[in-house]
DNA sequence: GCTACTGCCTACAGCCACTGTAGGTTCAAT
DNA sequence: ATTGAACCTACAGTGGCTGTAGGCAGTAGC
């Protein structure tokens, strides 16, 4: 490829839809080191290295976290392997994507019923601090399935 | 209620299925403060404290985060007041949940696809590279709806 | 060559909701 | 009086950035 490298890092970023620092944070973490500095230490960005933005770039849109992105980089460079791992990667993710959409439709499902039954009249007898208050009054036991309550927030 | 203060961080903890750490961190969040504390220091909870932190730690699981929670318990000292301000929290929480429900069914969908197309060759070839390679081959354009891309990862 | 200005540099703190660690103190039982 | 578990405070780390402070590099105009 290309070894010309002409791109300031501003203008990478620019052209990514990124900030400066996620790229400089990407570099920390392995991700995309610059090809080339200036005899000033400012970065310069290659062609190839912006091709390898984007890809860091829409790995990180489907959800990939960064460590899985780096594999997923060391992989796509060795082109002769099969893409078994690759694929288990993916899959991997999807799965939990998939784990998460279900944990999240039950919570929108016990939401929804507390908010609907709730009559609208004074705090004290509010059905959302009814329920919140007393575990009993829920259909699904969130926060006991899978491994961590923690989870549900994040999720 | 009982000014009775008896129970140890400890055994709060383990009753609530918490850590003992993050009944700290509630503290210093303004979420829990222990109704008592021994001459030496340690927190003591009453029972009025216990029913708080079942309050808490319900809502977590429903994924409110800790500025909504105390907001809770601040509108559920006021018994008085009419309880528009509590469901108008939890819908809004509601229609978070749905809107990464949303985003993560768009991504699971593509995941999906990614990964059902790849034939299972050699890494050149993979249909998983390319598809995170080229923004072109997507369906959705995920990133570019919503305020952040980095939603994404999060939900 | 000088100045002004923008954009770049490093290093570090902050976000959220915890979790984990270090080093020391208190409590209850023996 | 001594042991040992449980407690205390204070701080660092998690992930994926974002924001700030204080200074240097590069470029355009004079």
């Amino acid at each position: 490829m290309s070894t010309t490298a002409e791109l300031t890092i501003g203008q990478l970023a620019g052209q990514a839809g990124l900030h400066v620092q996620t790229l400089r944070y990407y570099e920390g973490e392995g991700l995309l080191v610059p090809s080339a500095r200036t005899p000033g230490g400012q970065r310069r960005y290659s062609a190839a290295d912006a091709r390898r933005l984007h890809f860091i770039r829409h790995a990180r849109e489907f959800g990939f976290p960064v460590d899985r992105i780096r594999e997923l980089l060391a992989l796509a460079g060795e082109g002769e392997r099969p893409c078994a791992e690759i694929d288990a990667i993916a899959r991997r993710h999807r799965d939990e994507v998939r784990r998460r959409i279900r944990l999240l439709r039950e919570l929108e499902a016990e939401l929804d019923r507390m908010v609907s039954e709730c009559a609208g009249g004074r705090v004290t007898d509010c059905r959302v601090l009814e329920v919140l208050g007393d575990h009993e009054l829920c259909r699904a036991d969130h926060g006991h399935s899978e491994e961590g309550g923690h989870e549900a927030s994040r999720a």
